[in-house]
DNA sequence: GCAAAAGTGTTACCGGTACACCCATGC
DNA sequence: GCATGGGTGTACCGGTAACACTTTTGC
């Protein structure tokens, strides 16, 4: 990472998804254009966290940089959800101005991957810099003005990140360390749009192996306390199982 | 697709599957360079099948347009399984060998999209046209000599295929429309490398209902004729579950 | 003592698994 | 009539789903 020479044809768009106990989010950043001489707000919509590859990057690496960038974090858990090169994608009339306003040398053709990056909400403060980034409700982005295809990207995302926690235990990097069951189920209830009886999902969390209770307990709530859990990766990868059981 | 102007950095690249019945094989070009003043090989090894992509095509087009060419046929199951972008990716000394050779004005850094493509191998007669193309059997891939990254490549698709096929009914799209259960065991065992019961499988089949028994049955056979069987894609879509079955 | 969320067990049903024999055909 | 693969049923077990009350804490 010494060049920073861009290449103008491929970029990365990363969706990150957040969880505040009560919700999933998505992080999204401002876009604002404004008439250099009347002040005239040009466009004003949000983007996807994203931007053109290096030369010298791989994929991966580009977008753990971008992310590091937004959130200060490493190691974020970050996977790709597919490549998409539709002619039209960057060319809407919009869009074209802003490319003109930029002027950064991207071509007009523009190739992205997209990561599906999860976040642990309570470890991130963002960093603003010169562009606003925040958080919203997944449940309204349907309704927001958004760059290029980005729209489209998220909703690709938000149905890989479906799938995928369906089959990998990767919801637990939305949590914080230790977590308790009560905020596991929300979660799964956000990210299905379903709910579950409690009683069975302990059950099934309890056959879990890899979730672990710790000694520690909730403290200064008016109700209960509840138990702590963490989430095991060792344990994981050691007691994952089979699961031949394809398709019906 | 008017052009032909290639876009020298990015590629897609196709694993292509089949199954004859008895094993599972993949298609594979072959790549030989010869000294041209004394004959002597310089590079022979395989490729998978794969192209720079086009200035005025997409990503899905340009896979299209590929496996149009290898094998006459439209309308091949196409689906994205990653997007590759190491630098160190298409720069073994073979490889440079041979990009000076050929000198197409390829980029020496390109991106490529995978994609996985099941084909039915009784409907295809591959076209050699100016290359060797041939099918090999997935499990000799190991020993083979190829070339950039594409053993990566299609391992990064095998283990894609094992993924989607316990959760997507898309082994059909490698039997012929009508297939035998026996057959389609077999199909089931070679992907996946293990073994069924019969019974049990069979059961299982019979409450996939989109799985449709035919009046036909199979002829000129030395033993017991077998019932043929047709997939029903309308009907899976409208009988399939809600699966929320998440981990373990 | 009351509000608020934590925590806990039983029963009924269904799908998965293990297992062995007879059947229809070509030669 | 024999070799070859096709086709079938039952018993047990484990997982899933439905369902209501008691516990601990802060105020």
């Amino acid at each position: 990472m010494i060049s920073h020479k861009i290449v103008p044809n491929i970029s990365v768009d990363c969706v990150v998804f957040g969880f505040d106990f009560e919700k999933l989010n998505v992080l999204l950043v401002e876009r604002e254009l404004k008439d250099e001489k009347n002040g005239e707000i040009l466009i004003s919509d949000h983007t996807l966290a994203g931007y053109h590859i290096f030369e010298d990057e791989d994929l991966d690496s580009a977008a753990s940089r971008i992310l590091k960038g937004l959130t200060g974090l490493d190691n974020i858990f970050l996977e790709q959800f597919g490549a998409y090169g539709q002619l039209d994608r960057v060319s809407a009339p919009k869009d074209k101005v802003w490319f003109e306003h930029i002027n950064k040398g991207f071509a007009d053709r523009v190739v992205t991957v997209g990561y599906l990056a999860l976040i642990d909400n309570t470890k991130v403060t963002l960093r603003l810099k010169d562009r606003n980034v925040s958080w919203f409700p997944v449940t309204t982005v349907s309704e927001m003005e958004m760059a290029f295809d980005h729209k489209f990207l998220f909703y690709e995302a938000l149905q890989a990140l479906q799938r995928k926690v369906k089959v990998e235990p990767i919801a637990f990097e939305l949590l914080p360390d230790y977590f308790t069951l009560s905020q596991l189920q929300k979660l799964y209830e956000a990210l299905l749009g379903t709910s579950f009886d409690k009683r069975n999902f302990r059950k099934k969390v309890a056959q879990m192996h890899y979730v672990i209770p710790l000694k520690k307990k909730q403290q200064g709530v008016a109700h209960k306390p509840a138990q702590y859990y963490l989430f095991s990766r060792e344990v994981y990868e050691k007691t994952r199982k089979g699961r031949i059981s394809f398709i019906i």
